[in-house]
DNA sequence: GGTAGGTGCTTCGAATCCGAAGCACATTGC
DNA sequence: GCAATGTGCTTCGGATTCGAAGCACCTACC
């Protein structure tokens, strides 16, 4: 059997591990400390801020929203929703694209971002930044930004499969 | 009270976003795999895997594998009840303890995580590792150690408030 | 010894998430 | 203009998650 299957070393191990739960605690006490501030869950302070702090126009296209925050199309179209009965954002019909959906905050948006964003910086600065020096942080980000530069380009995360077609944009167009 | 919350610099506010944006590709992609080539989530790789490869024993109470997987009791309870009905786990009373619950990975469970964890290290490599230098790598582990050490002992994760007292008072026997 | 409080796990109901399938529009080639 | 193919979003069904409530046991204190 070709075994020798484990070729990562301590330090890459220790890595690894260390940011899928560092990761999760953070995003559990935010999720946590927004449930108890907010009416909003973590999901939707994201969606919310990428809209309201992000885009110059507080409005972006489902597709666009979907790879910023990783999440499947069905889920971004559920929480959506939910957005919109909340009366969070408004859901219209892109200028381009007729079928293409644009997504605004509201107002009412801006306003429960601005309130949660407090205590969820607070969250952050507390359990992420307090123990790090700011050496140590500037590292974190020098590290992380060529791994998500990788990560977004190498899978088609939301592009799944639809076929066994190509999308390489070759001769054929 | 209206104590201005010193907003996040740039290099913060992006170490924070690549965090969570870099963990959550990630673990999307780990998940998809295993579920490509196995027939186990990702939780329960995680369980499997902290059983059998951290464990010298081969078995965990309840408490230590929610706490080293962040997830709540309930959940724990969920998957260990898959893992078990898939017998690659098995359950049984704590020696100290009468109403801990020890959970120990069988043969079976053994070999799952053998043949799951090329694949997995696999797609590490390619995302995460590969578009770092071992000099980053090395800065990575040693910038979120401190902060997973300081975040496990800050918050309770799992030792929620138990607010509220008994609704009966005596004779509830 | 007995009672009060704390801890360990499970059950329960509701919310959230995902992938696959489906519908509507866009784009291309004829 | 019309058919064929690709893209954008939604609907659907199932799986997974969580927090709160509940039960059983352990520990502390009198």
């Amino acid at each position: 059997m070709a075994t020798a299957p484990p070729p990562l070393d301590a330090v890459e191990l220790g890595a690894y591990f260390a940011l899928i739960e560092v990761a999760g605690l953070l995003r559990h006490a935010v999720e946590q400390q927004l449930r108890e501030e907010t009416d909003i869950s973590y999901v939707q302070f994201q969606l919310l801020a990428r809209l309201g702090l992000d885009s110059p126009t507080g409005s972006e296209r489902m597709t666009d929203l979907a790879d910023g925050v990783v999440y499947s199309r069905s889920g971004l179209t559920y929480q959506a929703g939910l957005l919109e009965k909340a009366e969070l954002v408004t859901r219209g019909q892109s200028a381009d694209d007729e079928r293409g959906v644009t997504v605004s905050i509201t107002d009412a948006g801006r306003a429960v971002v601005s309130r949660a964003l407090p205590g969820h910086v607070e969250v952050i600065r507390d359990l992420l930044l307090q123990p790090l020096s700011r050496t140590q942080v500037e590292q974190l980000y020098a590290v992380l930004e060529p791994a998500r530069e990788h990560m977004r380009a190498a899978p088609p995360r939301s592009a799944r499969a639809r076929r066994g077609g190509r999308s390489s944009p070759a001769a054929a167009s």
